[in-house]
DNA sequence: TGAATGCTTAGTCATACGACTAAGTATTCG
DNA sequence: CGAATACTTAGTCGTATGACTAAGCATTCA
C-alpha cells in the first residue's frame, strides 16, 4: 500500500516539490521527452524519472513510449480536485464570515431577538 | 535547515495530509482549541500537535495561548500563493492552446504563409 | 494547597522520500 | 553487425515524516 490513499493527498504531495512543479510548468508549454525534461535539471536521470513517475501516479501527466523515446504531456483538468477543495474551503470561510456579520448586526440592534453566537456552532 | 525552502513547497506539503486538511476545514468554521481539534481524531495529542505546528509553519493558521489554552485560527488569504500558482499554470496552458489553435487554423488555409509548429518551441 | 486540566517536550521507532551509482534492455544509426 | 542513444531497473544511503509512550510544566479549580 502506498502512503497516500486519497486523490488530494497524492496531488498535493506531487505538487510539493519544486522539480516536479518545474516539470509541470515545462509541460504546460507542450509535450516533451524524458531527456528534454532532464536537461535543465542538475540531477541524475533516474532521479528525474522518479519525479516524472510521481506526477504520472498523481494523474497530473501521462506518458507514452514510441521506440526508445518516452513522451510526456500534461493531463487536461488534472488540477480540478485541488481547485475544488480550495473553493470549498473558501466557501466555508465566507459563510462563517456571513454568520459572524449577521451576529454583529443583531448585537447592534438589541430590539430584536438574538440567537447564539454562530461562531460556537459545531 | 528544513526540507522545504520554498513557500509553495511548505504549503503544498502541509496540504498533502488528510488530518491537516480536516483541521483546516474545522477552522474554516471558527477558531478552536487544541483539545477541540484533537477530539475528532483517533490519534495521540502530541501527534495532532505536530500537525498543527506544521500548519502554523506553513502560515496556514496562527495560534495564541491564553492561560493553559491554545486557540488556533485560520490565516486569512493563506491559500493565495497556491491559487496564484494554479492560475499561472492555467494561463501557460491556455496560451499554448491558443498558439496551437492558430497553427491549425493556418494549416487549414494553405494560401497563407506558415510558421513552425508552436508546440516545438522551447 | 493539592489535584485536575491542557498543553509541551523528549525520546523511540517504522516507513517514505529523494538522491546516487552501476548495470541492464531495447531502439536506431552508420 | 556493432555502437550510440534513451530509457529502465536494482540496490544503497541519509534524512524527513508521522506515529507512539512517558514524563514534565504551567494554569485553574475545589
Amino acid at each position: 500500500m502506498t502512503k497516500h490513499s486519497n486523490d488530494l493527498d497524492t496531488l498535493f504531495s506531487a505538487l510539493s516539490d519544486p522539480t516536479r512543479r518545474a516539470i509541470l510548468t515545462r509541460l504546460a508549454r507542450g509535450p516533451a521527452t524524458l531527456s528534454d525534461l532532464h536537461t535543465p535539471h542538475d540531477m541524475a536521470l533516474p532521479s528525474l524519472m522518479a519525479h516524472v513517475k510521481k506526477l504520472e501516479t498523481a494523474g497530473l501527466i501521462s506518458t507514452e513510449k514510441q521506440g526508445r523515446i518516452r513522451t510526456c504531456r500534461l493531463t487536461p483538468g488534472a488540477f480540478t480536485p485541488v481547485q475544488s477543495w480550495l473553493e470549498e474551503q473558501r466557501s466555508l470561510w465566507t459563510s462563517r464570515l456571513d454568520r459572524f456579520d449577521a451576529y454583529v448586526t443583531q448585537l447592534a440592534q438589541p430590539n430584536q431577538e438574538q440567537t447564539d453566537d454562530p461562531r460556537s456552532k459545531d
